[in-house]
DNA sequence: TAGATTGTTAATCGATTAACAATC
DNA sequence: TAGATTGTTAATCGATTAACAATC
């Protein structure tokens, strides 16, 4: 679809892009104004050539032989690449511990995301967090539709999630990311992604050279 | 390493065990006995030949043909395979609204991981969260040695991370999960897990098919 | 110019898909 | 036995690595 000019990238190197944001930030933030692809991929890991490929398909100019990659303009680029700069809304089901963490998240504006809003059936849980609204649930469907959301934050216990997800499919979510340990029924259409906080440390762990 | 009887599981195949561990414990809890591969591959949007391929790796039982397999033994067979049943013990620092969260987060239980404790440089967050301790930041060295502590799950902002992570990693932490949006830098040794929720919120919107 | 570093083309590697015989 | 579903072997596909000419 479109104009047929699109560039293909590879899921690997989509994978990767915010990776190289990270790294670039951290070293624009150090002062460091060029980089080349073997020390960006000495200190992430990678391997030179791959680091180049990437970089080429994200960066508006190509970098300059014997001198490298313009920091700044290498971070702008792959902000744009990623589509950091196109809004996107996105609420929040389930005000609770984890819930409310996410509210006062700071790192969402870099991303082009803006949380508007959370919900939660408790009572207990409406009014306000991180200069956020909390909401009763009966209150979902309107508001999703009011603000045309189609992207929401599962953060509700184990038990409530399926009900949860199906009530926010009903008001029109279609990409829900998943925080309860829990698998998702859903109906075509609508993308989950699971965030297993447990998942991610048994891999990490998993990683970890098991000594005898 | 090893007594080389070891068999190759690949890195995609890894990555997908705990999607099915998710997926069956569901199937198990509405009362399903047996699930085919072509079940399986339709729910989640796999192919049934993938899904056979990874199943045979965990499972101690090969499927029985005309059937499939047993949800309960399979469910058993790949946490074993994952090693869900080895304990590993971890640390979070920083107990703001994310760390408290964790602490309170049920979900490791199941994977065989076991939090230990809690640290915060602020004397008011010192205390105890979901039945877990929070020490002041002082005392990390020590309660890592004494419990071997090798994992660390990082929840402080922005801009204390690298340092809170040098304190891990002198403490003797060598795998941490990071929460913070930044970059670590980390000596050879040390694995960094980037557990960004934006990123991962991001990417879940760049699946969102975008309409004209 | 010389040195460093780039981007590209070809070769390798790993993972997925297709085809099919085996078996409950 | 017949049908369904399995596991395996070969073919395809995608991504990474290796080799090298181009260029600041």
């Amino acid at each position: 679809m479109g104009n047929g000019s699109e560039i293909a990238v590879s899921k690997a190197t989509l994978s990767r892009l915010p990776a190289y944001l990270r790294y670039l930030k951290g070293e624009a933030g150090k002062g460091v104004e060029y980089v080349s692809s073997a020390v960006v991929a000495r200190d992430m890991g990678y391997s030179a050539v791959g680091v180049r490929k990437d970089l080429a398909l994200a960066s508006s100019v190509p970098g300059k032989p014997g001198v490298g990659f313009e920091v700044r303009r290498l971070i702008a680029d792959v902000e744009k690449f990623l589509g950091y700069h196109s809004w996107t809304d996105a609420v929040v089901v389930g005000a609770g511990g984890l819930g409310r963490a996410i509210l006062s998240y700071d790192g969402f504006e870099n991303y082009g995301i803006h949380v508007v809003a959370a919900f939660d059936v408790s009572p207990s849980k409406v009014g306000a967090v991180g200069g956020k609204p909390v909401y009763p649930m009966e209150r979902l469907p309107e508001i999703v539709r009011r603000n045309g959301v189609r992207v929401g934050i599962l953060t509700v216990p184990r038990g409530a999630a399926q009900s949860a997800c199906e009530e926010m499919v009903r008001a029109g979510i279609t990409a829900i990311l998943n925080f309860a340990p829990v698998y998702l029924n859903v109906p075509d259409g609508v993308t989950v992604k699971y965030e297993d906080l447990a998942v991610s440390l048994a891999s990490l762990c998993g990683e970890t050279p098991v000594s005898e």
